[in-house]
RNA sequence: GGCCCGUUCGUCUAUCGGCUAGGACGCCAGGUUUUCAUCCUGGUAAGAGGGGUUCGAUUCCCCUACGGGCUACCA
């Protein structure tokens, strides 16, 4: 049975990057029954940023992105916070020690800080590794005696890898094939910090062989420190899960990991939902993006389908996803792609949950009646690309325009603007069925030596305020002629 | 700087040695709509450069260039 986990750490909003590699775990189980896994890898407690997991787990939850496994759950794998897994590690660190393959280390921070300065003027960089550490201070370099006693006394250490000179590292990964990795170009990293608790490159390790990770999904961020989990796994006679390095999402110029930054400039979000934090940041939710635009956009960047549309919903890119066909290129955001995957799935989505999804994102959406709203909505949306876009879409169904589009107005002829005005004033007034106005308005046209198309475009103007939006008569049979004619007459007093 | 990974239309991608290099987004043009948009049809546009290997390379190998990632007692 296959077992992934999606591991995040709780240091702020989980950005689309993260939704990414959370979707690819979860397609790639759920395609065959397996289990998805939230890990939450909140180690480093200094960098936590609170209110992050909650995060991680209501944007996963409004992608659909739902781990069968994680905080809260009961099982024997858990707990699934590692910051309350301490006594893995501990077991699991002693053991390293005493079969030679770690060590403790006794440098204090300031004086690798100055190990790495000195390198730095001789223009090298500085590796703790076979090179040098018999000459800093450590249970290899110290007496087993004077080892003995640091320790007794409480001195602040940490636990280092004790990372083999002259070894050809043979890595595989499912997407870029294998590769080779001289060892003696690794450092000793630390296992353990001086806090006693773990980093990442150990509890990963640690955590995903005690829960049964099968496979291990990952950005491609971690390739350089493959061959040392590589290592560890070896160090500790445990066979390995199998491992993907995903791409990473760039920036829509190619210019670096995509990243808040660019996404002001672009003006566009890089988290999935609002983070309600110190620095509040709105996300695709609130952009008017749907979880399944958002879903379906983010299984493209990097793989696509075998055959037939790339619009796909969860259950289908479930059913047709697989991991060898994700390419190993970083792919550019692009927010147009992911506008018209949006539009396509908001056809695709009923009237009713986009009149709450509206009314959420917009103050006026929320003053109108729910059932007109959704009617309204159903007469525009295949107009729209977001769920923003709606209300500017339908506004005119609710309220008369304020101003009027100059364009517009420019293109209306002048003649023959007050005869139109006062005949749709005096239909409105003298008629009970708004369904026969705008033909009714061409025939009078017809016998007056007006066109048609004046006619239109004038009434367009009138009710609209701009030469634009849906079909006239559905606009004058959605709002009524009472709307009609006090929209006439405000044209009137502001135009005529 | 060192190490690792990558490089097909502007963008996302297909091609697993035989190519007139396919699709999608965007863009452009036409049609539908007496508006705008949707929709439909068509068009535009690509294998970073240089060496090999091969009857034949986008596909395999090497070099260069460019881009990205990593280089913390962060993940």
């Amino acid at each position: 049975m296959r077992r992934v986990r999606f591991a995040p750490s709780p240091t702020g909003p989980l950005h689309i990057g993260g939704v990414r590699t959370a979707l690819f775990n979860y397609l790639f189980a759920k395609k065959v029954g397996g289990t998805f896994i939230l890990r939450v890898e909140d180690t480093d407690k200094k960098r936590e940023v609170s209110g992050s997991e909650q995060y991680i787990i209501d944007a996963l939850n409004w992608c659909g992105i739902i781990p069968d496994e994680g905080p809260g759950t009961k099982s024997s794998f858990g707990p699934y916070r590692q910051s309350e897994r301490n006594h893995f590690y501990d077991k699991e660190i002693k053991k390293l020690v005493t079969s030679g393959h770690a060590y403790y280390a006794f440098d204090s921070e300031e004086e690798l800080a100055s190990c790495r300065k000195e390198c730095e003027k001789r223009g090298e960089t500085f590796i703790y590794n076979y090179s040098n550490r018999l000459s800093l201070k450590n249970s290899l370099s110290l007496s087993e005696e004077e080892v003995g006693k640091l320790l007794e006394k409480g001195e602040r250490h940490v636990v280092r890898f004790l990372s083999p000179k002259n070894k050809t590292v043979k890595t595989s990964d499912m997407i870029r094939g294998e590769s080779t990795i001289d060892s003696s170009l690794l450092d000793d990293k630390i296992l353990m910090k001086a806090d006693g608790t773990p980093t990442y490159h150990f509890a990963n390790v640690v955590d995903d062989h005690s829960m049964k990770i099968t496979h291990v999904i990952r950005g491609e961020e971690w390739l350089p420190s493959l061959a040392l989990h590589f290592l560890l796994y070896e160090a500790f006679g445990w066979d390995k899960p199998s491992f993907a390095h995903l791409p990473l999402i760039l920036n829509p110029n190619g210019k670096g990991k995509l990243s808040k930054r660019s996404g002001k400039q672009g003006g566009y979000p890089v988290f999935p939902i609002k983070w309600v934090g110190e620095a509040e940041q709105d996300g695709f939710r609130d952009y008017g993006v749907l979880p399944g635009g958002l879903v379906n956009y983010l299984a493209t960047l990097g793989w696509s389908p075998d055959e037939g549309s790339e619009v796909l919903s969860l259950t289908e890119l479930i059913e047709v996803f697989q991991l060898d066909n994700v390419v190993s290129a970083g792919a550019n955001f692009d927010l147009e792609k992911l506008k018209w995957f949006n539009h396509k799935h908001l056809q695709k989505t009923k009237n009713d949950h986009l009149v709450e999804e509206l009314q959420r994102l917009n103050v006026s959406a929320r003053k109108t009646n729910k059932a007109r709203l959704a009617e309204a909505i159903g007469l525009v949306k295949e107009r729209a690309n977001t769920v923003s876009e709606l209300w500017s879409l339908v506004k005119y169904l609710f309220f008369k325009p304020k101003d009027y589009d100059e364009k517009s107005l420019k293109k209306i002829k002048k003649d023959g603007l007050d005869k139109i005005c006062s005949e749709i004033i005096s239909f409105c007034r003298n008629t009970k069925n708004p369904n026969k106005l705008i033909e009714n308005l061409k025939l009078w046209g017809g016998k007056n030596g007006i066109g048609a198309g004046q006619i239109m475009m004038t009434t367009r103007t009138i009710l609209v305020g701009g030469l634009s939006g849906i079909d006239l008569q559905k606009i004058v049979s959605f709002i009524g002629l009472d709307s009609v004619c006090r929209r006439a007459e405000f044209f009137t007093e502001k135009h005529i």
